[in-house]
DNA sequence: TGAACCATGTAAACGGTTACATGATTTC
DNA sequence: GAAATCATGTAACCGTTTACATGGTTCA
């Protein structure tokens, strides 16, 4: 039910084709609602079925035919319904702690490698949100208003981020004071 | 498949029944993995048809009998190849974020009760992992050896958490400068 | 008396991933 | 020539949740 929130969210900002909501998926609120165009389209199927959003197909030349979809009266009404329902605690998993936590049956320099790797990637992603915060700092204040609430969300993103990254050079430093590969080892 | 390596990773720590696992998931890794006894009995059963763990079966006079079950040479196998898959970025879905990213469609105290109600929870998470970390630090060094991987993720969960309330914290408080509910204003 | 804990399972339904399917345009 | 972007879909499979099912013990 809480894809069918995401949609209805995105869509009350501003209208969208599934392809369109898919990249605002990514960079809106990918951090905490992943998804697929494949669920996506299924769900805007259903939407539309239910009449809670509309459709326009607008026909391109050097582009495929696309089909925008609005919030109506109705979907509006689906919406609020849904944020009525009480909050529930986040769902995470994360196979990357499970290695770690399993750390001892791997060899500390693929560990060590592969939490350099995924430093990178929080890094660039800690970059990516700041540059949006930025640009929403960079907004007139009437148009800032429509992203009040949105914006809360990226300051969770961008606390995770660096949370993340600070516990990883903490990490590091901690596995680097470890004894070595200890796969082989009976225990 | 990465249930399998959470249950193989839990059992080559120690044997559990299954539930006794689904104690341990809660305890020990629940902030990155989730399960249910469901899943869990489904999986122990899969696992022990394939022959990577071994079970017995404990007759208790006061309490309902339990299968224990031990992580074996095959299951170690199992572990340490499914440890050699390259990491995947973590999942998280947060419905809870979901309604704040539209949260100018909900009255403005329904959110921040149920931020305050939210806090309250992380608070009690963050006490429970440090209890559980302080626990760990008053271990004979000879028995943290075998903790130490796990305690890094441990480590993990506490910066997640204390990074939350950081973050609560400053969105109540950019929460009380906004405008009152517009869940009934047109846009 | 009712709730929580101990302990194990089955089955249906739902949500999510992977594979398959097409095809033009743009960029390296 | 290969990869990425734009744009939409179907179908099979797998993982997860919810509901059903049982039953004794302990604690408030």
């Amino acid at each position: 039910m809480s894809l069918r929130l995401a949609v209805l969210a995105l869509l009350d900002i501003k209208p969208a084709s599934g392809y369109g909501l898919l990249r605002r998926f990514q960079t809106s609120i990918g951090y905490f609602w992943q998804t697929t165009h494949q669920q996506l389209y299924k769900e805007l199927h259903a939407l539309h079925a239910e009449g809670l959003i509309d459709c326009k197909t607008f026909v391109q030349h050097d582009k495929p035919d696309k089909k925008v979809y609005t919030l109506n009266a109705a979907g509006l009404v689906e919406l609020q319904q849904l944020l009525q329902k009480p909050p529930q605690l986040p769902k995470i998993k994360d196979s990357f702690l499970l290695k770690l936590f399993a750390g001892r049956r791997i060899a500390k320099a693929t560990l060590i490698a592969e939490l350099n790797d995924l430093e990178q990637q929080h890094r660039a992603q800690l970059a990516g949100y700041q540059a949006i915060l930025d640009q929403y700092l960079s907004l007139p204040p009437e148009h800032q208003q429509r992203y009040l609430y949105p914006v809360q969300t990226l300051k969770w993103g961008i606390g995770l981020e660096q949370a993340w990254l600070g516990w990883a050079a903490q990490c590091l430093h901690d596995l680097a004071e470890l004894p070595d590969d200890m796969s082989a080892v009976a225990h």
